[in-house]
DNA sequence: ATAATAGTGTCTTTTAGACACTATAGA
DNA sequence: TCTATAGTGTCTAAAAGACACTATTAT
């Protein structure tokens, strides 16, 4: 266990971020363009440099602030704010072509926001259909029926969907945050997070179906979630958004762990 | 995005090892003492710094190799080898009191080792209950019954029983890698990685019931590990050394995650 | 009226869990 | 014999899934 300051190599450590949120019936990612080699011109996650005396969640935030507005926690505010979580981290040696970096990704989940993202430093960060940047990216399920998860084009003369793939191991990292957010909805109550403070049954029954790209009975749906203890509470209120029958208002209960989980279906 | 080499902070990357087996009716994890300042004469988790070309699972495999002679595949064998998989990465500024170092802890599921550990530079590498070194940690259920997951205490005279608290921030590590561990159980067949490569369906449930430090109904738990399809692959031989009538032999199947999972009892 | 979404009730199939019972070894 | 472990069968309770039906809005 040599501990000798001048034996050791020199990292340097990043943090980069998957933003997930549910947008347009589909799930999207936060990109930034690239300004600059390498990969110039190519869309990446954000993230950056994890400062000298910074703790990696905290840079996590910080890079979260800085590059789209969103907090982790709002101050003061009953709001929950995003859902933010380590990932996992990369380091192989080549993944940066300019030195050896060491990446710790952060999963955000973030509900629709009524504003573009903005604030930031980075003009350029953009909300964009998962299906587009990975497109064989890990099985949506093709999901048959209303789910959308599988939107790929825009119209044909939008210039500016951002596709694939993206720079450095960002696709890697894109999809370990999907199939992460994917596997945490069934035995947690992660999907209030895409969810604004107050939302309807219905509402959390479409981020079920567009993060699994699957069809869910709203039914069976309505008595499993409202039957789980901790899992909504109701706030009061009702609305009728979505046309239709007046749908009551719920607020994310206390339960983190589902118990019984909500499984996603196979065939 | 400021990529200038000059602009940012040097780290240290080191790699650290949660080795967890099963022997003696207890999950132990492998601890080394250290030998020097910080923390002089306490127990810690193995590990070192990542080299200057090195990813970050060919440090923790080199690592676990030098430190215990284990390796996470045996080449040119059927052996399975041991399991090993990236857990999280810890890099609170002040976890170790000489430099900024930010660790990448991995999580490795070993069978009970017919000799003791050895070959390493180490030599002072022990198998320690997880009970010992935690004694508050995430409970174990406190299982009522045959499970003997709580085992604390060695003979009195026993001068060797490494005990808690684990240098640096290793408590913790060591504490996230034993919930992963009793997480994974559940929806994977990882349990067959603390198991010889022959095993029976008895050897298999005190795997479970020693993790979990609970204990399951012996007959339930047959009917369900050879109904999942995948799971468990017969050998044809079978084995009489737990007493009692024979039992079949068998060898991890194919599968890797079960359908439908073994979920913990709750009580 | 029709269409859309919300919500309840009911039935069937599957799975979990409790536990009686048989099988085959060693002491 | 007794005891220990292995393995099967059966019953019950809980949960998942299919789907008929009612409720309340907008157009």
């Amino acid at each position: 266990m040599p501990y000798d300051p001048s034996a050791f190599p020199p990292f340097a450590v990043t943090v980069d971020l998957v933003v997930l949120t549910v947008r347009r019936q589909a799930l999207c990612a936060l990109v930034v363009r690239r300004g600059e080699p390498p990969h110039q011109g190519q869309w990446a996650l954000p993230g950056g440099f994890v400062r000298e005396r910074e703790d990696l969640a905290v840079a996590a935030a910080r890079e979260l602030r800085e590059e789209t507005g969103l907090r982790s926690r709002e101050p003061g505010t009953e709001r929950p704010g995003v859902h933010l979580e380590q990932l996992a981290t990369y380091g192989d040696p080549d993944r940066d072509p300019r030195m050896r970096v060491v990446s710790v990704a952060h999963l955000v989940l973030a509900p629709d926001l009524p504003a573009p993202v903005a604030g930031g430093d980075a003009g350029s960060a953009r909300w964009a259909p998962v299906a587009a940047l990975l497109p064989v990216g890990p099985p949506p399920g093709t999901g048959a029926g209303t789910a959308g998860g599988t939107e790929r084009a825009g119209a044909p003369g939008d210039p500016g969907v951002p596709r694939g793939p993206l720079a450095f191991d960002h696709d890697r990292i894109l999809t370990d945050g999907v199939e992460r957010a994917r596997a945490k909805l069934e035995y947690s109550s992660l999907a209030t997070a895409f969810c604004p403070p107050e939302f309807t049954v219905g509402e959390l029954r479409r981020v079920y179906e567009v993060v699994w790209g699957v069809a869910l009975d709203p039914r069976n749906f309505h008595r499993k979630v409202t039957g789980t203890p901790g899992f909504l509470l109701p706030s009061g209120g009702t609305t009728t958004r979505q046309g239709g029958r007046p749908a009551q208002l719920f607020r994310a209960g206390g339960a983190t762990l589902l118990n019984p989980p909500m499984l996603r279906p196979e065939a």
